[in-house]
DNA sequence: AAACATGGCAACCGCTATCAG
DNA sequence: TCTGATAGCGGTTGCCATGTT
């Protein structure tokens, strides 16, 4: 990506290198030009649309600069339990359709959704040394990494219960901007992890969404989790301190787990 | 303080599916 | 039916910020 941005705009009739494509990062300026005209005149048609914008993209990188970046309603930043445990559960039952997946994550892009499984969960299959798909991991994730998650959401929403009456309600859930490498808190869930999971998109088909009706719910809603081993919650590491998606397990819990499937 | 290593993620690539003419 | 354009998807790459030595 030897790519070096240049200011739009010129006055001096391009030459003949500006009249190539370009590529790499998107320049404000960029951004700018396709924003105002989707908004003008809408998406689709993305060869075409770079042209008349005067944008010296690919119709590919325009449309993946909006669907990923630009558009409105997207979310960036921080991924919460609630997602990440939506996210290994869906996958549990999708594989690797980052895009369906992320129809069940309002404003998260599969772009994001996918470096998130890459980033963070295949890391620790990783530590793990074993396949991120096989059973065994499958197994850890039930057993470890989602009761914690669960955990996390339910003392997130207790004590979030208790501050509600505190914080002001008018924080966004996206930014009209899309902020670059966000670094904000979390933002306040709204909706019902039960509630979306039981009313998938409606882009789904019907046969989808018969799959993710009750997805990973049959445990949570007031159940015990599965707990190979009588796994409990006590004397483990806080995973909250360092932020969200960081290791869900210590040293100890591999070895346990190691010991487990022997 | 500098060099190096690592992780996160934006963007690209290649491929397939879909649709219109 | 064929063909080209477009949309969409999943995998991969490489830059950059941050952490570590």
């Amino acid at each position: 990506m030897e790519f070096q941005g240049r200011a739009c705009g010129s006055a001096t009739p391009p030459s003949e290198e500006e009249m190539e494509l370009r590529r790499g990062p998107w320049t404000a300026d960029e951004d700018l030009m396709l924003m105002n005209y989707v908004t003008a005149h809408g998406e689709g048609r993305w060869n075409s649309l770079a042209r008349r914008a005067g944008l010296r993209r690919t119709g590919k990188s325009c449309r993946l600069r909006w669907l990923n970046y630009l558009r409105p309603d997207v979310r960036r930043g921080n991924i919460t339990p609630e997602e990440q445990l939506l996210i290994l559960e869906l996958h549990f039952r999708l594989g690797n359709r980052w895009s369906k997946i992320a129809r069940h994550l309002p404003g998260r892009t599969d772009n994001e959704i996918k470096n998130y499984w890459r980033t963070r969960v295949q890391k620790q299959a990783k530590q793990l040394r074993c396949d991120v798909n096989s059973k065994q991991f499958r197994d850890i994730l039930r057993s470890i990494w989602m009761p914690r998650l669960v955990e996390r959401i339910r003392e997130a929403s207790s004590s979030s219960a208790a501050t509600a009456m505190h914080q002001n309600a008018a924080a966004p859930l996206a930014p009209t901007r899309p902020v670059h490498r966000a670094a904000e808190p979390p933002p306040t869930m709204e909706y019902s992890f039960e509630a979306r999971l039981s009313s998938p998109p409606a882009s789904e088909s019907v046969t989808e969404s018969r799959g993710i009706q009750g997805v990973g719910v049959d445990w949570m809603q007031g159940a015990q989790p599965p707990s190979p081993g009588g796994y409990a919650f006590s004397g483990l590491p806080d995973v909250d301190q360092s932020g969200w998606g960081e290791s869900l397990w210590s040293v100890e819990d591999i070895w346990l787990q190691q010991q487990q499937q022997l």
